[in-house]
Formats: C-alpha cells, structure tokens, sequence
DNA sequence: AACTCAGACAACCGCAGCCCT
DNA sequence: AAGGGCTGCGGTTGTCTGAGT
C-alpha cells in the first residue's frame, strides 16, 4: 500500500488562505470524510469538504468517497464473470464507464477503466494479433468477439453475477460493524500498514450493519444521512443505452432527464409480450424496487438489436 | 542487495451538462 | 439569454509495488 503524503497540515499559504490538498489521501484524512459522510450524508461536496475539515475540494473529496470510501464497494480482483460482464458491456456501450459500473454492483468506473486499460486490453489485443486484420479499432475487435468470442458465453454465469454481491469469491461487500466501530472494508484492515494507522471508524448509534448495507446501496453511493436511512434499499440501474439520452430523449420524448441523470430510476422492463423485473432477473425479489416502468421505446432498439445476438440479458428477445 | 521495469491503481484534469440567479 | 457554481464523466498522469535480473 502506498504511503499517504507526510505533508499533512504542513501546506497553508502566507495569505492565510488554505492551499488546497493533492495527491494521495491519508487516513486521518478518509477519516474525517468517513465520520462526516456517515453522520450527515451526502450534499455538496465544497460543503463536505469544508464542513468535514479537510483541505481538500470538494472534487477531491467526491472521488475518494466514490471510489475508495463507500462502504458498497467490493474491493478485489475482478472474477472471471466479471470480466466476461465488463467485456460485453463494452462492446455494446463503449468507454461509458459510468454504464458500465452501474451494472457491476460494487465497482467503480474509475475501476473498470483501470481495469480495461492495464488488462483487458491487452488482453485482447494479444489475441487479435494472431488471428485478425490488424486495422481492427478496439470497439471493433471487441465486438468481432463480444463475450463469446474470447470468452465463452455462459449466461448463467453472467445472470447469477449482475447485483450478486456474493460472486466475488475473494471478496466481501459487506462493512463490518463491531461494537461501534464501522469497517467498510473487513479484508483490509492492513491496508494502512505503511502508517499503522486502522481503518476503523465510529459508527453513529443509529446505525445498523444492516442499515449500512441497505442504505449505502444506490447510485455511486449516494448516501442518505444517518437518520434517513431507512430500511428499504435504494437500488439503482439505469437502462441500457447505445446513443446517449439526449437522442434517445429526442426519439420518444418520454425520458424524465434529471431522474435518468440524477438518480436512475429502478426498472421494469416491459415488453409487449413479456415483461420481468430486473430485480427478478438478479435475484433481488428480497429488495424493494420502487422505480418507474420504462418502455421498451424507450431503449435504442436499433443499437440493441446490432449487438443482441451477443447480449445474453436480452436473448428472450430475439429467440 | 540493488536496480530496472512493467503492471496496477489512485488521483488529477478538462470538459460538458444541469441548475440557479 | 448569460454567467457562475456544482456535479459527473472520461482521459490521462503519477506513483507505488512486485517480479525479474
């Protein structure tokens, strides 16, 4: 683990004007937006920032909580479900990293992106190299492939991943609370061994593992404050989309943007024959799914049709 | 043990879109 | 309509780690 900068503290200008922070977080400084994020939720984040007493903008502060602090994040190596997942997602929704993490419960863009660009990548590109032209773009090479050509399609696999928690195998999503200390992330205890400093925060009285876990669940970990959390979950999965909303918008003009942009709505997929919620097709019957029903016009049916012979979410469709 | 280097990952930067005034 | 503030996203960079020599 990498060391966090010793500047802490150190760095105030002549001005009297606090220089803001760069560079690698300690964790005093996880601590603190932690403690403040736990006890009073999530709101603007120069706010936070500053009300949280960190030298950080509020920038800062919202991509550490997205990508490394909220207590959903399934932290790990990606399984090989995963990979498949990431992979076909690619090849229908491209570099929209954002879409794409939204399907993988626990992951965050930033780490899907790393994720594609150091391995999966290469990955590819190694394969292409012996057996396609060699002018074949990524997307292209991708979609030549999809999921089942270098990887094998296994749908159930892929089915049995989506908002499955539990198919990390190396993982766990799940914070630990002990006492009054909350762990967000149970297998890494040491992961400030460098300073020795634990990675264990106070957990408000209110709050309950379960509480946590529900409630933290949602779009990028939007957090509610503690005395909000209430005890059904929030999940969250914007529809699939292979033109941005905008043009989707302008084909039907039935798309609620901020809802799209701000809070994805649940969904229900209703087809004209058939018809499932995605909370059924994930094994989410336990959750409470309170979005709006979104029309099958409301997809980019053109795109999805192109790509659906290698879409197997959606195979009920065209058999 | 020391050094190099590639891989992995965290964080920053710039831009676009939205909202409010 | 214009401008400023905020948020979110994707691309890129910087830094640490571990393997190889």
């Amino acid at each position: 683990m990498r060391k966090p900068d010793q500047n802490m503290g150190k760095d105030r200008v002549n001005n009297n004007k606090i220089k803001l922070r760069k560079g690698l977080w300690s964790p005093e400084e996880d601590e603190k937006l932690m403690k403040y994020m736990l006890t009073n939720g999530q709101g603007c984040w120069s706010d936070i920032a500053r009300n949280a007493g960190l030298q950080r903008c509020g920038k800062s502060c919202r991509l550490r909580w997205i990508n490394y602090l909220r207590p959903d994040l399934k932290r790990g190596a990606f399984s090989p479900q995963e990979e498949e997942l990431i992979i076909h997602l690619h090849s229908i929704l491209g570099n929209r990293w954002s879409q794409i993490a939204a399907r993988l419960p626990g992951r965050t863009d930033n780490e899907i992106k790393n994720f594609w660009n150091s391995t999966i990548k290469k990955r590819l590109k190694n394969n292409t190299s012996t057996s396609s032209s060699p002018n074949n773009s990524d997307s292209s090479e991708l979609r030549d492939h999809g999921v089942g050509g270098i990887f094998p399609v296994h749908e159930h696999d892929i089915m049995t991943l989506c908002m499955d928690s539990s198919s990390s195998s190396s993982t766990s999503m799940q914070p630990i609370v002990t006492g009054n200390q909350f762990d967000p992330f149970p297998l890494l205890n040491n992961r400030y061994d460098m300073t020795g400093a634990p990675c264990l925060f106070d957990v408000p009285a209110c709050l309950t593992q379960g509480d946590m876990v529900q409630g933290f669940y949602g779009d990028y970990g939007v957090l509610e404050p503690a005395n909000k959390i209430g005890l059904e979950g929030d999940f969250s999965l914007p529809p699939l989309e292979s033109r941005s909303i905008e043009e989707n918008n302008a084909a039907n003009g039935s798309i609620d943007m901020k809802s799209n942009n701000n809070h994805y709505n649940n969904t229900c997929f209703n087809n004209t024959d058939q018809s499932f919620k995605v909370g059924d097709m994930f094994g989410l019957e336990n959750h409470h799914w309170q979005g709006e029903n979104l029309r099958m016009g409301e997809w980019d049916l053109e795109g999805l049709m192109d790509n659906i012979s290698s879409f197997p979410f959606l195979d009920f469709q065209v058999e």
